[in-house]
DNA sequence: CGTATTACTTAATCCAGTTCATTTTTTGTG
DNA sequence: CACAAAAAATGAACTGGATTAAGTAATACG
């Protein structure tokens, strides 16, 4: 099995393209390996691809004014991970995305994608698709997290993507969940005594 | 001056329709009047349009599980508003989205988008690109508000979009910025003492 | 292996923002 | 224009979670 057959299964869950547009796809997409703690977007540097998580996990995080770190996104295999806005816009990136394990991702320049989604109609369907959904269950989380408690949020990642609290290290997911990692020892030490 | 053409103004600045394909996009776009405090989404009802607004100001919010409204958007002339989840998914919404003032929108049906989408590269050229922006916006605000103090995040609303602050009522806006309205009163009492 | 670094835990203290209860101001509508 | 209803302001008491500082466990790597 080719590598690429995995990001064609995911288009192919939403359309179908020809042999020749599978072809011209193909053409610009590039399998890259990326060692742990290794960043393939970084502050100042414009975001040239998008990114798809062929096996590894990635986060993506910013330094906020007061040194501070924050998890924005943490994406294991299937998801693309990248500074969106500064791809997107093509300006410097603001955030770092990191290697959280050796991984294997398949790249596809800006440059390249953005002509070809303009060629092939099917191609603009997918990432049309995909991003409308993808912004939709992104606002969808959160607000759902308005209403939760750091502890409510907590359950709910580990029952979501329990893989993800057991490969992560706790201060990240605590990162992520917008919570001290202090905090997060503390809610878990409540957890396992009350249960 | 057509009031689609706003609309059409709006599009022409991602791509250019062709004739045809024009009057294929206004034969499903509908001009609607909504009365201040109506109700075009509720929970329940699947959100059945994408909702352009020509004139007037709108929001979504929902009533977590402890009674409390947050508002999720805000919206004023020249910006989509629905359930967007709602939309997407084509399941019952969660959210409302109410009137703030005597409004007219332009509706488009899920139903007719979706298969022209499907016929008009174009157009799905425009909401791909469009969605993508959007979503990377709104990710870029999100972050930019994890570092901010209720303070911050209520200066940089006011200076961002000054009509907005002085359009809709300060509880509401409290709401948007996820503060209390207490709170926020507080803010603009220091605000004005200090300077 | 050993040890240096990084991750996790615990506990005390602190603070930004909430909640609640009351008063004052503004607004919408008959 | 009146006046009821909604919105905004004020102040006091409270709290979820942060911060700080220390100690303990786990990992990486020479």
């Amino acid at each position: 099995m080719n590598p690429s057959d995995k990001l064609l299964d995911n288009i192919g869950r939403y359309v179908n393209l020809s042999e020749v547009e599978t072809e011209k796809l193909l053409s610009i997409v590039q399998e890259t390996r990326v060692k742990r703690r290794q960043f393939i977007d970084q502050p100042g540097y414009t975001s040239l691809y998008r990114n798809y998580v062929l096996r590894g996990a990635f986060r993506s995080f910013f330094i906020d004014n007061n040194g501070k770190e924050h998890t924005v996104q943490i994406a294991v295999e299937d998801w693309f991970v990248s500074d969106f806005y500064s791809y997107i816009t093509q300006t410097p990136a603001t955030l770092y995305v990191e290697a959280l394990e050796d991984s294997i991702i398949l790249q596809m320049r800006y440059e390249d994608i953005e002509p070809l989604c303009r060629e092939i109609h099917n191609l603009s369907e997918y990432f049309r698709v995909t991003t409308e959904r993808a912004f939709a269950f992104s606002r969808k989380r959160a607000l759902s997290n308005l209403s939760k408690s750091a502890e409510e949020r907590y359950l709910e990642l580990i029952e979501r993507y329990p893989n993800i609290a057991l490969r992560v290290p706790q201060k990240i997911i605590a990162s992520y969940l917008g919570m001290s990692p202090e905090f997060l020892s503390k809610i878990r030490k409540n957890l396992t005594n009350n249960s």
